[in-house]
RNA sequence: GCGGGCGUAGCUCAGGUGGUUAGAGCGCCAGAUUGUGGCUCUGGAGGCCGUGGGUUCAAGACCCAUCGCUCGCCCCA
């Protein structure tokens, strides 16, 4: 039996931590306001090659592409989605929504990237995230990142922090790239085999090579400030300005530059020294230009962020202490039994009680697989206690036994 | 895609320089206990020693390849 690279199973509590992370991000997603969307697991390559750039790395190495069986109407390659944004830009437009703005949005859901695993590193990993469309000012900004720290705070991660840079407007960003051009040109010899190649398709990345080599010439490199025009200036100032008034500590690094195309202003991500190299838990930013990038004739504002579960999960796995409520588990004694018993237990669930029925193996064997199954009390039904319309309950912690009767059943229960 | 470490029972791991039928603890199953799980005792099942090839009279061990896990690089959530 094999297992797909880079997969795992979810199974009893890693299951059950998965769940509780995206259930608690869903009910603050709610309370700020966003909205459960579900878009499908399978879309055109194309939705994500024009919006996430041809030279990131997702789009030139790390594509899922399905084997085409012929039906489809279309040429284009039909791939497992590698992330969550384009795929809800692309459902705004098809379902009209862009002409009612603002739209505020919740997903969560499994994610593909054919990547080396690693430790917070699989093939099928899951992200929940947020997309807050039209929005044009900063506080879309402020809204998504105060979000992100009450989902993280109230899950009990602690050794957070806000790194955030700007990668300006369009205008700023040729100036920035042009400058940055001529700087490296210069020095090109000097660079990884890497960043040359960045330096024709894609120069801002060089910022984030974590080169020895890189690191000292991105050293002395212009610096983007320096190129924004007053807009993306004051843009940045006013987000910065009000994050220190709300009191939400942040870092600003300059190299933070992200992978993708469609940032424009605002880029952001939350990490922890707490998982080595798989540092980033949540990433984000606005990508006002993802919309044109997609075929839209005008720039549609848009912030957002994602989250990796699994890393979260990493994180929690050791440490949340998951709720625990009350299992009983029906043991009827003998054949004679099963049936009553069987409707009892159906009964008690009726009631909203978590009830196992057990009637397998021997009288020993039962209680045995009652207390294996997680009941914390086992409901004993035999002839005795069928002829005297009781039931003997058994706390499986203490071992105490005592008789109660069947038209008080459903309440004894629950004062449990 | 690149470099390092590691693959022995369901789990955690022992198995000096190659030497008969490969071990322990935990877990699992059964019995002691025919109306009672956990504790105890007794017994039992469970291994192509990741896979394929090579060296050797002889390989779990040595060599090569391959797959997987893992740490780092890269990238990202």
């Amino acid at each position: 039996m094999l297992l797909v690279r880079g997969t795992h199973d979810l199974i009893h509590k890693s299951a059950q931590v998965h769940r509780y992370i995206t259930e608690y991000a869903r009910t603050w997603a709610h309370k700020y306001g966003f909205t459960d969307v579900s878009t499908p697991i399978l879309e055109y390559e194309g939705i994500f090659s024009r919006s996430l750039g041809e030279t990131s790395d997702i789009i030139r190495k790390e594509m899922f592409v399905l084997e085409q069986k012929g039906d489809d109407p279309h040429k284009e390659s039909i791939i497992l989605r590698p992330e969550g944004t384009a795929p809800i830009m692309r459902a705004l437009f098809m379902n009209g929504l862009h002409q009612t703005l603002p739209q505020k949005f919740f997903y969560e859901g499994p994610m593909f990237r054919y990547d080396r695993p690693q430790k917070g590193r699989q093939r099928q990993f899951h992200q929940f995230g947020i997309e807050l469309l039209g929005i044009k000012s900063s506080w879309a900004e402020i809204d998504v990142i105060s979000l992100s720290f009450d989902i993280l705070k109230g899950l009990g991660i602690s050794n957070l922090t806000l790194e955030i840079n700007t990668l300006g407007d369009k205008e700023s960003r040729e100036a920035y790239k042009s400058a940055l051009v001529d700087y490296f040109q210069d020095v090109k010899e000097c660079l990884s085999l890497e960043s040359q190649e960045r330096l024709l398709k894609n120069p801002l990345r060089i910022l984030d090579s974590k080169s020895a080599q890189d690191r000292k010439l991105i050293e002395d490199a212009p610096v983007y400030r320096n190129y924004l025009n007053t807009f993306s200036e004051n843009y940045f100032e006013t987000l910065l300005k009000n994050l220190n008034h709300l009191d939400i500590p942040f870092k600003i690094n300059p190299h933070l530059v992200r992978g993708l195309d469609y940032y424009s202003h605002t880029v952001f991500e939350i990490t922890t020294p707490d998982l080595g190299t798989q540092s980033t838990l949540l990433a984000g930013g606005r990508y006002d230009s993802l919309s044109t990038l997609m075929g839209n004739s005008t720039d549609i504002p848009a912030v957002g962020w994602a989250a990796g579960i699994e890393r979260l999960a990493l994180l929690l796995e050791d440490k949340l202490s998951l709720p625990n409520p009350r299992q009983f588990a029906l043991i009827p004694l003998s054949e004679e039994q099963d049936r009553e018993a069987f409707s009892w237990t159906q009964k008690l669930r009726q009631e909203g009680l978590i009830v196992h029925f057990v009637s397998d193996g021997k009288i020993a064997q039962k209680f045995k697989a009652a207390a294996k199954l997680g009941a914390q009390y086992g409901l004993v039904l035999g002839d005795e206690e069928s002829k005297t319309k009781t039931f003997t309950l058994k706390n499986f912690e203490t071992g105490d036994q005592q008789q109660i009767s069947q038209n008080a059943l459903s309440t004894t229960l629950k004062s449990l």
